[in-house]
DNA sequence: GTGAAAGCGCTAACAG
DNA sequence: CTGTTAGCGCTTTCAC
């Protein structure tokens, strides 16, 4: 029963070449240190000749493991999560460990699928995004006792390991800084909260910190709108035609800020003379528009690095990083401003 | 010499379970419509009881076929890719097929290194950014007989599978906008040109304009920089201290453009009035701008589904798709005015 | 329509 | 230090 064999060259194909065992291939690639230096050579000389690499789907069979992590986002067309994939890609690749991303479109249903993809694909470990999710997933990846990681979220009950900050702990941050510049008719232009856990919480601290202060934020003040640019402006013009008109607007990401700062400007108002506008991320946009945008400085890069050292540990048995809770700073720039006299 | 199973359930286990053989099992996933009604419904039962999910590595093994295609690109730390990347990762998941993305900061040794490492993994094909690479690399991956496809760049006279748009003739067509204008004293800003052919195209393309206008583009007016807003500023720093002042700024993408137009406005100078600033790519971020940039629109998402489908139609041993020249199309917006009156 | 069994390429006991 | 060999989980002839 031939089978018809894949054509690259194979362990085998070395080992021959080489005159020694398979074994001893193996352990030349992978613990060089327990050969004889001259075997050593003449084992580098054979795959040198043959062009040999290694198979990968053969090496995952007998090893049980991969090498692959997951990361499972909502979209990867945007800045606000690739410096964080970056990161963790950076990281992973330091132990030879690639990453597959995959994406859901903020979509429950994309998400459950992308997750069992990846765990068909035996990756080692998951990264996602955010708590909410059915618990029957959380089961599912229970079941398979794999490594689990939640970034972009953290929460002193949350009963998963968190890699991030509190969404609604920094969301009343920055509330409380807008609140310092005096503004009293403070709007919101959120991103959807079904199914999304950031953005529920965001609202919620948002509310925290202006009950604090005696003040609603009245249902009427929230837009909920698509992440995106062209939403964040139609969100705002609805918010310019509110009564009484708010002075400030809080926005769930710099990219609906910025588009919300568009529409200030098309009404013919200013930035942040008439109307302020804060954002959340601190990506690059955030200082490239103009004014600059105020925003909550989130640890991207570090949330990425720690959540692949986190899986990494996990992998190994190890315990993961004690403290894995971060913080987000507010950068404030000049999109934020004290609130017009009345 | 039992050796520790993996603890998940495999097709044996669906096997034993339903009653029938593994081949069985095999092909109700794979074949369905092989297999009598109701031994497809007891596997199923079987595959569900279990909850079964098939492992990658050996069905690779057994295929010579991994379902995974790879993706090195210089950074996905950007938008500038990152929309290519979502569409090819569309259009791959309609077959069932994950990509795999790498990453190498521009940087030759460290794309080869990804390369490597994605061919190992046993990836299907691999889509490549650019044509600029060492001919060993081209010479390992045809060896291999990998399915190959380059984007980002188009040249009749290339000996590559490429899907995208020409280079040199697109930045030609941007600077012939700007000429339109009645600009004469045109500078640019480029990305480091060194190991990135797309740079090079772009540059000569801005000079076969000028030069069909007989005019040239003095050396001392190309500023060569790294690929980041702040860059942009510091280089039109430099453009703004030459003498005679140039009019019009040509970047080679929108991040640059972006830095460049904050540097005129940090000089006290207006955008277009003073100067024109026009970038290259169209990403996101140019309609967020103000003035809005005016650039080229690179037709991102077809690119990376175009892609996609190629290594697909390659995979199979089908043909690539004929017509696989996209086109560029110049996006007129506020950044760039007539050359001011002398 | 279904089963038996070989084999994909690699690793890891175990023996020597 | 190195070789022998039994799997890892899946697909695919070849028989029945």
């Amino acid at each position: 029963m031939e089978r018809r064999r894949s054509g690259q060259p194979t362990l085998e194909d070395v080992a021959r070449h080489a005159g020694v065992s398979t074994a001893t291939v193996s352990r030349c690639l992978n613990d060089p240190d327990r050969l004889r230096e001259d075997t050593r050579q003449r084992v580098h000389q054979a795959v040198e000749h043959l062009g040999y690499a290694p198979n990968f789907a053969g090496r995952a069979l007998a090893m049980h493991r991969t090498d692959t992590m997951g990361a499972v986002v909502p979209t990867i067309d945007n800045a606000i999560f690739s410096r964080g994939l970056q990161a963790m890609q950076e990281r992973l690749s330091r132990d030879n460990i690639t990453l597959l991303i995959a994406s859901t479109n903020y979509d429950p249903e994309q998400e459950r699928r992308q997750i069992h993809a990846l765990v068909a694909r035996g990756v080692d470990g998951l990264m996602l995004i955010g708590e909410a999710r059915d618990a029957s997933l959380y089961e599912f990846l229970e079941a398979r006792r794999l490594p689990l990681v939640l970034t972009w979220v953290w929460r002193l009950e949350s009963p998963h390991l968190c890699v991030g900050f509190d969404n609604r702990v920094s969301a009343r941050d920055v509330a409380a800084k807008v609140l310092e510049q005096n503004h009293t008719h403070i709007a919101m232009i959120s991103g959807i909260t079904r199914h999304n856990d950031r953005a529920v919480q965001r609202i919620a601290g948002v509310r925290d910190a202006l009950q604090a202060r005696g003040l609603r934020l009245d249902d009427r003040m929230i837009v909920e709108t698509q992440f995106e640019f062209t939403a964040g402006t139609t969100a705002m013009q609805t918010l310019l035609s509110r009564e009484p008109r708010p002075t400030a607007v809080i926005c769930s990401n710099d990219v609906l800020a910025t588009g919300a700062m568009y529409a200030v400007r098309q009404a013919g108002l200013l930035v942040p003379d008439d109307i302020s506008v804060v954002g959340f991320d601190d990506i690059d946009l955030a200082s490239m528009t103009s004014p600059q945008l105020a925003t909550m400085r989130v640890p991207h890069y570090q949330m990425g690095e720690m959540a692949a050292e986190t899986l990494i540990r996990l992998r190994s048995g190890l315990t993961p990083p004690p403290d894995r809770h971060l913080e987000t700073v507010f950068v404030p720039r000049g999109s934020l401003g004290p609130a017009p006299a009345v």
